[in-house]
DNA sequence: GCCTTACCTGTTTTT
DNA sequence: CAGGTAAGGC
């Protein structure tokens, strides 16, 4: 708060900034993309160009210079998180009340209009979103009613083909005039137009139709367009380069009146390309607007220059693209650190030695460090080492409070109360707890709610007249008395106490009270849930907030711990320290991308991201071998590796792999080495480098290569090579009947002969 | 109808 | 390795 004198003269809040001064500290390119009017601008900003700054700076310049009410501004960003966190920064900067102002993410601004709207395509208020989980069955069910091999025709990959239609704007129809000769998609076909006649009965919209839908709105009604087109002003797109065809034909449309589009991106950090984002977007944005104000941002304001020099040559690989090249006028930095593990567990071992060095030597705090890696399944050994050497962490994404079964099921019940003929919430939970309904009762009310008409969700109701006796007819009737209860009292109650009453009244609770120990903490988590919901008005609001959050919105840099995410997760932050891990051939790049250069582009670009994240302290690493769907793999050193020019790397490595000429000839170590891990107790924050192993010995005897040792389990052999010192020498001795061997010398063995 | 057990398969990234 | 499922027993 600003103790000014003259702020008595206004009643609510600090003065309003003068326009200039939003301009402070602002770079020449920086302060023409916050004050330009012309219409439509294209912001092409690098990594760390302080792009974020530049959006809030221009809608605060909007507001502050009087050409543009809050109501008339439209800003998209990627995550909720980046919506609330560009919320929150404008009102720092103007002070105003911009609660008028729509800041959100691309599905919450169309799930805004569809609320209000989606009457204009027959959908009722108060609908559902399925989540990709719940497209997923129903794709599998309409397979199976069609008689398809859901073996061979995985709904998986039916999934996609029905998302990468719609975000392409094919319909149902459409798609079977476009694919009719290809076996697979005319398959496809059948059971996209199922799939869109089913969510239409469930009152229901996939991810994608939330966008699509919106879109659908606004052409269908010539009246609506009109008014949100000249609502909407000035509307501004950060990470533009990630849009997909709806969503560059959305902004487009809202924009048309006004034409004051502002788009921001990077083509460099396009990385979502399997989630049908096309880069052209905004590479074509200048033709489509010829009149566009093109404004480069290349100076970075985050990084060490050693780290945008890695950055630089990595992303330089890729041809064709626009040339770019950051630069900053800060410090050069030291270098990037890298190390070679032996496995992926060693590789995480020396990850939590590194971090836990640079926090006492450098009082980084955990919270401003993050560890990256490809895929979800990596975190697991990264946890269990740091878990081992007492190192706070924080694993953002994997199994979201969401996903938890107990949670999804009380939320199942939330989405029924709310919307009556969701099909996927009442397959969900209409024998959770169990009432007594199998598969034969299920067929039976599903079959007459097709042939009636309904929802398999209104069918619990006609329970007698779908044919249903005995216990099943019990359950059904129970579960529809169930509903028309909840509902009843739903309207009278708020968020919260509606959560309570599911988990009581449904038999949720007792059933997992019932359960023991494992019963409690779920029960725990309903708690947690319910305080969740308090936050909300009515139960609406807390459904569909639940429906669209992400797992980047659960950062929190303050939290004191060190983050793990993955690498797309990663995008838009930024850390003091960063590691980017399992940097491994078939790992990053992933193996699904070797074979495909275009993917291949994508997985360099995504090691870009990766890379600029980090402020001042970069580290890289690999394992030669990881354990990887049931067996271990050797691994090759990532390409992205390569690319970085080696003067800028420094290679702590304990075996630099100066005398192999390829990986191959590197024999697998003794197990005791590879599982060796620092002993648990002796471990308080801050307390110096991580305590040493006892040892045994054998980094003490003084090898040289051409000495004769003896090793337990590999009998006699000739020292051929020692490296490193102390507790990290390494030796590698070519034993007479096992041939040669990498040893770690205070963990193995060996005696002199 | 429901539970347990023994396979077997398929593995990226996510608003 | 984990998750899903097919089969068999109650």
């Amino acid at each position: 708060m600003r103790g000014f004198s003259d702020a008595s003269l206004f009643d609510d809040g600090p003065p309003p900034p003068d326009a200039a001064t939003l301009l402070e500290g602002l770079t020449a390119p920086q302060r023409a993309a916050v004050t330009y009017r012309g219409g439509p601008l294209l912001v092409v900003a690098g990594a760390g160009s302080g792009k974020t700054r530049v959006l809030t700076r221009r809608i605060a310049h909007l507001l502050a210079t009087g050409d543009a009410k809050p109501w008339e501004v439209m800003a998209i960003t990627f995550t909720n998180k980046a919506a609330d966190e560009m919320r929150r920064r404008v009102i720092d900067l103007v002070g105003a009340d911009v609660r008028s102002m729509w800041v959100s993410t691309f599905h919450s601004a169309c799930l805004r209009i569809l609320r209000s709207h989606a009457d204009v395509l027959g959908y009722d208020r108060g609908f559902t979103i399925y989540d990709a989980g719940d497209a997923q069955s129903a794709i599998e069910r309409i397979e199976q009613e069609l008689g398809l091999d859901v073996k061979r025709l995985t709904p998986r990959s039916v999934a996609a083909a029905i998302s990468a239609a719609k975000n392409e704007m094919v319909g149902a129809a459409r798609y079977r005039d476009r694919f009719g000769d290809d076996p697979f998609h005319r398959r496809v076909g059948q059971v996209y137009e199922l799939y869109e006649e089913r969510l239409r009965r469930a009152n229901a919209m996939d991810f994608d139709d939330l966008l699509a839908n919106a879109l659908g709105v606004l052409r269908a009604d010539e009246g609506l367009r009109a008014q949100y087109q000249e609502r909407f002003r000035h509307i501004l797109v950060d990470e533009f380069q990630d849009t997909n065809a709806v969503q560059n034909e959305l902004v487009l449309t809202l924009a048309e009146r006004h034409r004051n589009l502002c788009v921001v991106g990077d083509a460099d950090q396009s990385i979502y390309r399997f989630r049908a984002a096309d880069v052209r977007n905004i590479l074509h944005f200048e033709q489509r607007f010829p009149d566009a104000e093109v404004i480069v941002l290349e100076q970075n304001f985050r990084s060490t220059q050693t780290i945008l020099d890695a950055a630089n040559a990595v992303i330089a690989k890729n041809p064709g693209r626009r040339a770019k090249r950051l630069f900053t006028e800060g410090e050069p930095g030291g270098p990037i650190r890298l190390y070679r593990g032996g496995d992926e567990y060693d590789e995480a071992r020396w990850l939590a030695a590194e971090l836990r060095r640079l926090r006492s030597t450098h009082d980084i705090p955990w919270g401003e460090m993050a560890v990256f890696y490809r895929t979800n399944a990596q975190s697991r050994v990264l946890e269990e080492e740091f878990l081992h050497a007492g190192l706070p962490y924080r694993v953002v994404a994997g199994l979201r409070f969401y996903d938890r079964r107990e949670v999804k099921t009380a939320m199942a019940y939330a989405r029924l109360v709310v919307n009556p003929r969701d099909e996927a919430s009442a397959r969900r939970v209409i024998n959770e707890p169990r009432r007594g309904l199998g598969e034969a009762a299920l067929g039976k009310l599903g079959a007459f709610a097709a042939a009636n008409g309904l929802s398999f969700a209104e069918s619990p109701w006609f329970a007698k007249e779908a044919g249903l006796t005995g216990r099943a007819l019990t359950g059904a009737t129970q579960f529809a008395t169930l509903l028309d209860e909840l509902r009843r009292h739903a309207t009278e109650r708020t968020a919260r106490e509606t959560i309570d009453a599911i988990v009581a009244e449904s038999g949720l609770g007792a059933a997992l009270r019932a359960e023991g120990e494992e019963g409690v903490t779920r029960l725990e988590n309903l708690g947690e849930l319910a305080s969740a919901a308090s936050n909300y008005e009515g139960l609406l609001d807390f459904v569909e907030r639940v429906a669209l959050v992400a797992d980047s919105d659960q950062i929190d840099t303050g939290a004191g711990a060190v983050s793990l995410m993955t690498l797309h997760v990663a995008k838009g932050l930024e850390f003091a320290v960063v590691a980017i891990t399992g940097l491994e051939e078939a790992v990053f790049p992933h193996r699904r991308a070797l074979a495909d250069s275009e993917e291949l582009e994508e997985e360099r670009r995504l090691c870009y991201v990766g890379l600029t994240r980090a402020r001042r302290h970069l580290l890289l690493s690999h394992a030669w071998s990881r354990h990887q769907w049931g067996s271990r793999l050797d691994a090759l050193p990532s390409r992205f590796l390569a690319e970085i020019p080696a003067p800028l790397v420094e290679d702590l490595s304990r075996t630099p792999p100066t005398r192999r000429s390829s990986f191959r000839d590197l024999e697998p170590e003794p197990e005791e080495n590879l599982r060796w891990a620092p002993p648990a107790e002796g471990r308080v924050f801050g307390s110096g480098p991580a305590p040493v192993a006892r040892s045994t010995g054998a980094e003490t005897l003084g090898l040289v290569a051409g000495d004769r040792v003896v090793h337990d389990r590999y009998g006699a052999g000739t020292v051929r090579a020692v490296a490193g010192e102390g507790s990290r020498a390494r030796a590698t001795v070519a034993f007479d009947a096992h041939g040669e061997k990498q040893l770690v010398l205070a963990l193995t063995p060996l005696r002199r002969a």
